[in-house]
DNA sequence: CGGGATATGATGCAAGTGCATCGAAAAAAG
DNA sequence: CTTTTTTCGATGCACTTGCATCATATCCCG
């Protein structure tokens, strides 16, 4: 029988160094070769990873995401201290938004997909599921808050949610933009988030 | 003497087809003859305009944030009724936000720049500008707001013009992803900007 | 220790790219 | 009408791209 490699660390791989070239260098400098030399391994092999480079893309992508929804639900996960509700709430935004300095490479490919989601069908399939469910783990951050009492009430979590994911990846976007610092978008997140919490009963 | 040719209108015609391509196909598909070809031109007429493609690729960014920041000052001009300053607010944001039907294009045109600000120096630069701009523009909205007493008082202007900006462009990549119509983008705008309104001061 | 199935990586190939070149056309000035 | 200066549009060219091909090397099983 054959040779065996391993397929799944391969491809894992290959989607790194096409993560790397894209952030290094934007989505239009991607070529089979490119990657290929990045991931230390030949052009065919490549091809007998993935049919084409759709494909090869899309695989990255799909990589990204799990990256990101891991690394939250891993963050809530480690969560057990009561009165947490709120703070995870922050933490949690604040992975999404790819702001701690590690992750501007997966900021940089995810921007650079969203932004050709347009010209493929499939892009914006994986692209509107992932965002589906960022949004319902948002939703549900939201209810545990209001459960601990730590988050107003009279908010409606979807909507707050929705602003919370479009803030989120502005602030992304700001920062990749070079008009802030990742820390100076981080305070913008704090501050949105602070007004949602639930403050001692001042009425004064 | 020579034959004279309006330069400026081809220019524009010629970052017309750009923006056009690039929204239909996304960035990397723009080439040269598919330029030329659909602004109705040869390719000569459009190397002659422009020394390479970065040129002709930046030119067209520079025509976008003209058009923008134009339409918001002329909505902001526009307005003379006193009691406007939150819907101007509201308004000028939405233009920003690219969220009419209309604009979808230039939505998509200024993402995939964003998107591929990190790879070149020149274009990190416009958009800079371009931001700061615009950050201003809200800033200045929002001074006018408190000064007419529709908005709270003890909002940081700046903080909240961030949080503003950065909003509407990440409503303006959900549209564009499939993740929101532009309607409901609408609505999650005008509502976070609804918070910042004084309201009637019921203590209740 | 072979046999044979499979992965490999170099090479080929057609298509498309950005840019340079150049004869020809066009239009203003004489 | 001729001249001259500029633009036009086509073609050429070197290069890269994604993908197909294929002899070779590699490894598992009997």
């Amino acid at each position: 029988m054959p040779k065996q490699v391993d397929y799944e660390d391969r491809r894992q791989r290959i989607a790194d160094a096409v993560c790397t070239l894209i952030a290094s260098s934007g989505m239009e400098a991607v070529s089979l070769r490119d990657v290929a030399a990045q991931a230390h391994v030949s052009m065919g092999a490549v091809q007998r990873c993935f049919r084409n480079k759709q494909d090869m893309l899309l695989f990255a992508l799909e990589h990204i995401t799990q990256h990101v929804s891991e690394r939250a639900d891993r963050r809530i996960a480690a969560t057990s201290t009561p009165e947490a509700a709120s703070t995870l709430l922050s933490h949690t935004l604040a992975e999404i938004a790819l702001l701690d300095e590690g992750s501007t490479k997966q900021a940089h490919v995810w921007l650079a997909f969203v932004a050709q989601a347009p010209a493929s069908e499939k892009l914006t399939a994986v692209l509107h599921e992932t965002y589906a469910k960022l949004h319902d783990l948002v939703v549900w951050l939201i209810r545990y808050g209001q459960d601990t009492q730590e988050v107003r009430q009279n908010l409606d979590p979807d909507l707050e949610a929705q602003t919370l994911l479009a803030l989120a990846d502005g602030l992304t976007a700001h920062v990749l933009a070079g008009h802030h610092t990742s820390t100076a978008a981080l305070a913008v997140l704090q501050h949105h988030i602070d007004r949602l919490l639930e403050d001692p009963p001042a009425c004064s």
